[in-house]
DNA sequence: GCTTGTACGTTCTATTTCCGAACGGAGAAT
DNA sequence: ATTCTCCGTTCGGAAATAGAACGTACAAGC
């Protein structure tokens, strides 16, 4: 009966960091950009965003996964947090080299979904 | 006191969906393939990739997520499922049109991951 | 026949993540 | 002194995910 195999795990790494290793490169890609929220954070900084609030109204995303995303997004340097005010201290997150690059990779989107998703209206009350 | 609002909620439609009908073509873009391994499955489809088990063991998915993906890749459209076995019935996800558009896409975080993302070991032991 | 192997899922439970809302702090405005 | 804006953090419940086993259907080997 022994059908079971338990496998040698060594780094059980979240599966997702492990994408950071592979040998694709969209995968690597991915593993920084390829979370729900995290391209369209970096959408909303192509369009001119570049507060905390701004990205929240936009995205209507929770403020702690908000709050994550841009902490990761800093240090994987596709954003830079920015002093924009001393007096009650305030940071802008704007892009980077590293993340202005990523425009092409977001046009390529953006075509695809002007293309294939055409606009439906939200569920009509 | 009163701080609460508790805000007029309607559909709850959870988040990732009201996606489908946002006026931004790369949202929409993503409610379709912007989970996790959705845009891997795709990138293995390129690869050449059809079964089950070959994205199974390709990506170290579960075979739990990997079948929902499938599914909802085939409901817009993205993969078709076509029946390359009669006898133990078997079927291959195939690119559609649609997903063959998505090419440019997925070569640009190709070339973003090649150039910002450089392989890195995995943590070596 | 009976067991083993392959291909495709489905089901189960424990863990992780996410949502929704409230809380907190620091200064600005009224 | 109270309210408002901005930027997060914290909390409890809901949802998704991981990891492994199970089920089915057929084919092949003994």
């Amino acid at each position: 009966m022994e059908r079971i195999k338990p496998s040698e795990a060594s780094t059980p790494a979240s599966k997702w960091d492990q994408l950071a290793t592979d040998w694709c490169p969209v995968a690597r890609a991915l593993s920084v950009i390829g979370d729900r929220w995290t391209m369209l954070i970096v959408r909303d900084c192509f369009l001119g965003k570049s507060r905390f609030e701004e990205f929240q109204k936009s995205l209507g995303v929770t403020r702690h996964v908000l709050s994550n995303r841009l902490k990761r997004l800093v240090e994987d340097g596709v954003l830079e947090r920015n002093v924009y005010s001393t007096r009650p201290l305030r940071y802008a997150y704007q892009l980077s080299e590293k993340g202005r690059d990523f425009a092409p990779a977001l046009v390529g989107l953006k075509d695809w979904g002007k293309k294939h998703m055409p606009i439906r209206k939200p569920a009509a009350a």
